[in-house]
DNA sequence: CGGAACCGACCGATCGGTCGGTCTGTTTTT
DNA sequence: AAAAACAGACCGACCGATCGGTCGGTTCCG
C-alpha cells in the first residue's frame, strides 16, 4: 500500500540503470550483450526496449547522470567556496565521496565512455571538460593570490588521474578505506599545489 | 637486400601487434572487429590467423609484451639501484618512457586487460601485481632507510594513478611533453614520499 | 618438390533490435 | 453499476547483420 507511482514506475529504471553500471563495471559495455543483461535483470528483453531506446541508449544514460552529478557538485563549489585552498579540498573530497557511493557508475563513466557512439560521446566528453575546467580555475585561482605555485597543465593531470584511478582499487564497503583515501589524497594535494 | 629473416618474418606479425594497438586504443577491443582490423593492416582474415591462433590471442601478446617489459626495467632498477629515493625517480621516468614510447600498447595494458578471458587475464594481472610490488619495496625501503615518510597503500596507489592517467592525455610525439611530464611526476614524488 | 605465406568464401553463433500480441488496471461511456 | 475503450508494462519468437573462426586451395620461394 506504500505507494504505486512513487514507488514502481521508476524503480525499475533505476534498477536497471544500477544493474548494467555493475555488470558493465565488472565486464565491459561490449562484453555484455542484450541477453545477459536482460537475464541478470530478471527482464525480457521487450521490457528492457520499453525502457531504453537502445543499449547505447543505456550506456549514455549513465555516463550523462554521473557525469551530469559531478558537474553539478563542483558548480556548487565554485559558487559557495571562494577560497582556492578550501575549494580544492572540497572538489577532492566530493569526487571520493561520489566515487565511494557509486563506484560502478564512475567507472562506466571513466572507462566506456569511448564506447559510445560518436555524437553521445561529445556530449559526455563536453560535460567531462567542463568538470576539469573548474578544477583548472581553482588552480589558477589560487595561483593569482598567492597561496598557490605556478599553474601547470601537467600538475592538473597528474592530480586528477591519482583521483580518477582510484575506481579501480577503491573498496566502497569500507567507509574507513575512503576517508583514509580522502585524507591521504588531500595531503597530496597541499603538498603538491601549496606555495611553499 | 637488408635481410629476410630479421626483417620480413616477424615484421609482418610485429606489423599487426603495432596496428592492433592503435586500433584498440583508439576504439577499444571488443568495438574493433576481425573485418576492419584485416581491412585496416590490409590483410586477408587468412594471413591474420597465419600468425594468431585468435583474438583473444593477439590481445593477449600485446598485454604480456608489453607488461613484460615493464616488469623487466623495473626488475633491472631495482637490482642497479640500491638508493630508493633514486629508485623510485628511475621508476617513474621509466614509465614515463615507455608511455611516451608506446602510448597505445600500454592504453592497451592498462583499459582492455577486462576484455580477456578469464585464464589469460589472471597471467597479465600477475604481471602488473609483480610490477605494482617493486615500487611499493622501494616506498618500504626508503622508509627504513629513513628518507621516505611511512609506507601506506593509499599514497602508492595515489602515485602509480598519477603516472597510469598519463596515457590518456600525454602528447607521444612531443619529446618536450614527455619530458615536462616527467619533471613534474619527479618533483611530486619527491614532495610526497620524501621526509620533511 | 616441400612448406610457409596467404587468400577469401563460408560457417554457426550471437549480436542489437523489432514487432504483434497479452495482460492488468484505469478511465470513460452508457 | 456494467460495459467498453484505452494505455502502459511486458513478453518472446523472430530478424538481418555481423561476429570470431575455419578450411580447401593457390602462390611463391628456397
Amino acid at each position: 500500500m506504500a505507494s504505486k507511482k512513487t514507488d514502481e514506475h521508476p524503480a525499475n529504471r533505476d534498477r536497471i540503470l544500477k544493474g548494467a553500471a555493475a555488470l558493465y563495471a565488472r565486464r565491459g559495455f561490449h562484453a555484455v550483450g542484450m541477453n545477459e543483461l536482460c537475464a541478470a535483470l530478471e527482464l525480457s528483453r521487450g521490457a528492457f526496449y520499453h525502457y531504453f531506446t537502445s543499449k547505447d541508449d543505456l550506456l549514455e544514460e549513465i555516463c550523462r547522470q554521473y557525469m551530469t552529478k559531478l558537474l553539478h557538485l563542483a558548480k556548487l563549489s565554485k559558487a559557495e567556496e571562494p577560497d582556492p585552498a578550501l575549494r580544492l579540498r572540497r572538489l577532492g573530497s566530493e569526487l571520493i565521496s561520489v566515487i565511494g557511493a557509486h563506484r560502478d557508475e564512475l567507472a562506466v563513466c571513466f572507462r566506456e565512455t569511448i564506447s559510445l557512439a560518436e555524437d553521445r560521446r561529445q556530449g559526455i566528453l563536453a560535460l567531462h571538460a567542463a568538470y576539469e575546467r573548474i578544477w583548472k580555475e581553482t588552480l589558477i585561482e589560487g595561483e593569482k593570490t598567492g597561496v598557490f605555485v605556478p599553474y601547470s597543465r601537467f600538475r592538473l593531470k597528474a592530480l586528477l588521474g591519482m583521483y580518477y584511478y582510484s575506481y579501480l582499487w577503491i573498496d566502497p564497503t569500507s567507509t574507513s578505506s575512503i576517508r583514509q583515501t580522502n585524507d591521504t589524497f588531500e595531503s597530496i594535494l597541499a603538498a603538491v599545489s601549496t606555495r611553499p
